[in-house]
DNA sequence: TCTGGGGTCCTAGGACCC
DNA sequence: TCTGGGGTCCTAGGACCC
């Protein structure tokens, strides 16, 4: 199991599941759950190492494979039977496209020394309910003969795509199985609901509308950095060290893939746990906590209200570019940029080498003080880089 | 389920235009 | 006074995923 970073599961063995605890469950019910329970951290290199491997012998067989998170992935082996004919030929008992997707399981399973389950079917919703069926090591394939069987006994709210809202809805209109779902006629699905699900509805019933995504997105369109602080607060400058913490946080990421952001949004979560957002754009693209401060100053400042217990907060860069040719606007001064660009390359390359820690705007300092009282300043004198750290010049622009 | 963090896509409705 | 018909773009927020 591991999740000891964030006071919550993100991950349960098989075991841990047996003693009913899950993705989302926090630390403290699972202790309660389950008493010789283990937490571990997350090891994301090895993850990713796995799962890299794994998305190369999909390949082995077919060219259309979706990685779809670092765990599961969708191979469109449409066509290849002939391609695979050989690789595949006495292997195992089964046929066609099954023996196919069989090898590919088995051969996993031998190069990485672990188990994966696979579903066969028509769409990816169908797959993803057969794979789910017979998990640590399954190998399970829907087809028209079967498929109303299997329906059957899915609950409608465990259909991928189909969430706590609406599976509540379709409850409440009498479906409460996928089969329900899917044998409602068309024409009713399309009145009562929308694009999302009405695709959800045709995968079900076999029609594959959703294409693999092959190709890696090779950037993201939004970037977020959000805190939850335990307990909440009503502190206003102490809820603002957390917002710039996000800020800085959020804008290294952007730098860190060459990126910058168009466009910002503040938010603040009550204890209603709704988050409350003021966005706004950018005269020009920004990856640098200097230069947005003021303007998430005012973003902030129009959100806050006094006597409020906030529990969370985060910042959003959203619309965002390509760093490498900065257009600059008219009045603006290059020199300032280059600047920044030289100021933020050092700051980078010293949390780079001390740790994320050692460098950091005193606008944040409240916010890392209250989770980290001890570490920051250790780090800053025990490594003691030779150059006055440029802090104070930052402090200038936040306030 | 008293609920963390990081994403994507879709939609309703407002602003604005002819 | 109360007013048509049609279009586009943008934004906030909902829903869902891992």
């Amino acid at each position: 199991m591991t999740g000891q970073e964030r006071g919550i599961i993100a991950a349960a063995s098989y075991e841990a599941k047996q003693s009913g605890i899950r993705r989302g469950v926090s630390l403290w019910d699972a202790r309660k759950m389950c008493q010789d329970l283990v937490v571990l951290p997350t090891d994301y290199a090895t993850c990713s190492l796995y799962s890299k491997r794994m998305y190369d012998i999909m390949r082995e067989y077919t060219p259309s494979v979706e990685e779809y998170s670092i765990d599961e992935g969708f191979a469109d082996i449409t066509g290849t039977r002939r391609a695979n004919a050989a690789k595949v030929r006495g292997f195992s008992s089964y046929k066609g496209y099954l023996a196919i997707a069989y090898h590919m399981k088995m051969t996993i399973q031998r190069r990485l020394g672990i188990t994966v389950s696979v579903g066969v079917s028509l769409s990816k919703t169908l797959c993803k309910i057969a794979s789910n069926l017979k998990k640590p090591d399954g190998f399970v394939a829907i087809n028209d003969r079967n498929r109303e069987a299997y329906l059957q006994a899915i609950p409608i709210g465990d259909v991928w795509g189909i969430g706590p809202n609406t599976a509540a809805f379709l409850k409440s209109h009498g479906m409460h199985t996928a089969l329900t779902f899917a044998q409602k006629p068309y024409e009713y699905i399309e009145k009562i609901l929308t694009k999302p699900h009405k695709e959800t509805w045709q995968e079900l019933n076999g029609t594959s509308v959703w294409p693999l995504a092959t190709t890696l997105r090779q950037k993201q369109q939004t970037m977020c950095r959000s805190k939850t602080f335990t307990p909440p607060s009503k502190d206003k400058e102490f809820v603002w060290a957390q917002v710039f913490k996000n800020l800085e946080g959020v804008t290294q990421k952007a730098r860190r893939f060459d990126q910058a952001a168009m466009g910002i949004i503040v938010y603040l979560k009550k204890q209603d746990h709704r988050g409350y957002g003021n966005a706004s754009k950018l005269s020009r693209a920004s990856a640098y906590p200097n230069e947005l401060a003021p303007l998430v100053r005012r973003l902030f400042d129009d959100l806050f209200e006094p006597d409020t217990e906030y529990r969370a907060s985060g910042v959003i860069l959203t619309n965002l570019v390509d760093k490498s040719p900065t257009q600059l606007t008219l009045f603006e001064h290059p020199l300032e940029l280059t600047k920044n660009r030289h100021l933020y390359r050092s700051i980078d390359e010293l949390r780079a080498k001390y740790g994320k820690y050692s460098v950091q705007h005193l606008a944040s300092l409240p916010a890392r003080r209250a989770s980290l009282p001890m570490r920051t300043h250790t780090l800053l004198k025990g490594e003691s880089p030779r150059r006055r750290l440029p802090v104070p010049m930052l402090q200038e622009v936040v306030n």
